[in-house]
DNA sequence: ATTAATTATGATAATTATTATTGTTATTAA
DNA sequence: TTAATAACAATAATAATTATCATAATTAAT
C-alpha cells in the first residue's frame, strides 16, 4: 500500500503541529479551509485516521463527544477540565513504574498506557472567583 | 430535583452489579429486555446517565466505538485487549503518587484520575498460537 | 384507598460523530 | 506524456447518543 503525497495531508498535519490545544476534526476541518475551501470533511477525518495509524499523531478520547487530535507523539498524559473540557499536556516525570505494578496482576500483555487526569483548570478557577465578586 | 423510584433504573444497575466484563448501552438494553421486554433503548441510556452522574456506577471511554459501563465505583483501572476490545479490571496497588507527580506541572486542581493500559489479552494470545498450529 | 402532582417511561424523531461510496482529480513512476 | 492509482470532494449511510412528547408509574397528601 504505497501512499501518495497530498497537500490536504500535509497541511493537516502542519496545523496540528502549530497548536497545543487539542483540536476535534470538525475544528481542524474550519481551521484548514482557510487555506483549503474546497477541503471535504472526510478528507479531514480520512487523514486523521491514516496519521494516527502511522504513528503520526494522536487520537485522545475524552469520553465527552468527539475525538481530539494531537501531534505531540512522545509520551506524555493529559489533564482534562471537566468544566470547559479543555485539554492540557502534562510535562511530568517518567511514571513508566505504573505498567509494571500493573503488569502483575494483569491477564496480558501491557503494550502502553494512557492517562486522563480530571479536575478544574485554573482559568476557570479564577473565572469562578471573579463571578462570585461581581 | 426529587428523584421517583424505578424498577428499570434498579434492574439496570442489578445487571450491572452481577458481571465483572464492562458491557455497552446496547448489550445492557438486549439483557434487560429479558426482565422488561418493552424497556426503550432511550430509558437505558437515561438511566446510565443519571447513575454515572449519581457515582454509582462509571463510564468507560476506550476510545474505539460504544462506551462501556461498570458498577465497579472503586477506584482502579483497565487493561484493554486491542485485538478484542475485551476490558479487564486491574487489581493494583494504590498508585495515587502518579497524581503528586502530574500536580508538579498541572494548571488546574486534580481530582481524579484514570489510567487505561493496552495490549493483547492472553485469549488473543492463546489463540493466535492455536492458529500457527493448525 | 383516592387523588393530585410530578417523575419516569416507551416510542420515536433528531442530532452528532464518524465511516463508506463514487465519480473525478492529483500525484508518481515509467 | 502518459498510465496507474492514491487521494480527493461531495454526499449518502451508519452508529451512538440525546431530545421530544403523550402516557404510565411513583410518591405524598388527603
Amino acid at each position: 500500500m504505497i501512499r501518495k503525497h497530498s497537500r490536504q495531508r500535509d497541511s493537516i498535519k502542519q496545523l496540528l503541529m502549530n497548536r497545543t490545544d487539542h483540536p476535534t476534526a470538525d475544528t481542524i476541518y474550519t481551521c484548514v479551509r482557510e487555506e483549503y475551501p474546497n477541503i471535504s470533511l472526510g478528507t479531514v477525518y480520512r487523514n486523521l485516521t491514516l496519521l494516527t495509524e502511522l504513528g503520526e499523531i494522536s487520537k485522545i478520547s475524552t469520553g465527552d463527544g468527539a475525538d481530539h487530535f494531537d501531534a505531540n507523539t512522545q509520551r506524555h498524559h493529559h489533564f482534562i477540565c471537566t468544566r470547559c473540557q479543555a485539554i492540557h499536556d502534562l510535562q511530568m516525570e517518567n511514571i513508566d513504574s505504573v505498567m509494571e505494578v500493573a503488569s502483575r496482576h494483569c491477564p496480558g500483555q501491557i503494550d502502553t498506557y494512557r492517562i486522563n487526569f480530571y479536575g478544574i483548570c485554573e482559568d476557570c478557577q479564577t473565572r469562578e472567583t471573579d463571578d462570585k465578586r461581581s
